[in-house]
DNA sequence: TTGAAAATGTAGCCAAGGCTACATACTGTG
DNA sequence: CACAGTATGTAGCCTTGGCTACATTTTCAA
C-alpha cells in the first residue's frame, strides 16, 4: 500500500546513531510486509465484485499457494481488520478492506500504464507490476499520473 | 537479480492443473528471495571499492538491521557461494558475487534513471528503486534502458 | 604492555509465509 | 437419505529475516 498506510514504528534498539544514508534500505524491507496482503485483498474484492463469492480454495489456486497458506494468510487479514469470515463460509472485506482495495487496483493499473508506456512489452508490464506496485510510494505514483497525463 | 538468475525450482505439489491466469503472484513472490542478497552483495562491492574492507557492522548500519542480522545473512552469502569470509577479518566477494553486484547496481542506476526520466522526485525516486529494483526484469530493464536513450 | 572499548560471533527467540499430512464439514448425486 | 468427493480447517514443520542477550576477539590508547 501507499507505504503512508500500514506501518507500525519498527521501534529498532541498536540503532545507527548516524542514520546518515541508511534509510532507504530498511525502508524497501518493511514495505514488503504487506505485498502479501495487498495482494489478497485486491484478489478477494476481485473474485467478489466479478463473481460473488471468494473462497479459500480459490484465493489459494489464484494466488499460486496451497490453501492452508491462503487460510493463514486470511486468518492475518481478519486480525488486521481487513477481512470477516465465518468457519466454511466465504471470505468478505471490511470497509478498510475494500478501501485498500481500492487503493491497491488503483495503483496496480497506474503502474501497469506507466510501464507500457515506457516500452514495456505487455506480458512483461503486468508480471513485473505485479511486483513493483507494492514499492511505489504515493509521490511516485502521483509522478506516475502527472506523466501519464501529460504523454499520453 | 535478473529474475533469470538463482531461482530453483519450486517443486510444488497441490500446484493448480489449469494455471491458467495464476502464475504472475507466485513469481513476483519467489523474486522476493533474492532482493536481500542482492542488497548485501551490492553493497559490500560499494565498501570494497570505495574504502577497502567490508566489516559486518558497517554492512549492518548502513542496511539498518542489527549486526547478528548481517552476520546471519552474510553466512547465507557464503553458502550461496556469493562472498568468502574468515573470522575477524572482513568480507570478501567471490567471483560469482562480484558479477551479481555489477549486475544488481547496472539495474539499480537504469531504475533510477528512469524513474527520474518520468518525473519523480530524486528522494523518492532513490528511495523507492530500492524496493522496485529487485522486481524489474531483463525485459522491463531493457525497455528503460531504451526509453532512456530515446527520450534521453 | 595491558586493559577497556569496539567489533565480531553465538544462541535462542519471534513472526511471516510456505509446505505436507491429517481431520472435519459440506454438498450434490445416485 | 447416504455417502463419495470436494472444500475447509488444523497441526506441525521449515526457511528467511529480524531481534536481544551474552560471549569472545581485536585493537588501540594510556
Amino acid at each position: 500500500m501507499p507505504e503512508s498506510t500500514l506501518d507500525s514504528p519498527p521501534k529498532r534498539a541498536e540503532m545507527p546513531a548516524e542514520p546518515t544514508q541508511a534509510g532507504r534500505f530498511g525502508k524497501a524491507r518493511t514495505a514488503q510486509s504487506g505485498a502479501l496482503m495487498e495482494d489478497y485483498v485486491e484478489l478477494i474484492s476481485d473474485l467478489i465484485g466479478s463473481g460473488g463469492e471468494a473462497r479459500p480454495t480459490d484465493i489459494a489456486r489464484r494466488l499460486g499457494v496451497t490453501h492452508p497458506t491462503a487460510i493463514k494468510t486470511i486468518a492475518r487479514l481478519k486480525r488486521e481488520g481487513l477481512a470477516m469470515a465465518k468457519p466454511y463460509r466465504g471470505v468478505f472485506l471490511t470497509e478498510s478492506g475494500e478501501n485498500l482495495a481500492e487503493r491497491v487496483r488503483t495503483r496496480h493499473r497506474v503502474v501497469v500504464d506507466l510501464l507500457l508506456a515506457v516500452g514495456v512489452p505487455a506480458e512483461a508490464a503486468e508480471q513485473d507490476a505485479e511486483g513493483i506496485e507494492h514499492h511505489v510510494s504515493d509521490t511516485t505514483l502521483a509522478a506516475f499520473g502527472q506523466f501519464l497525463r501529460r504523454g499520453g
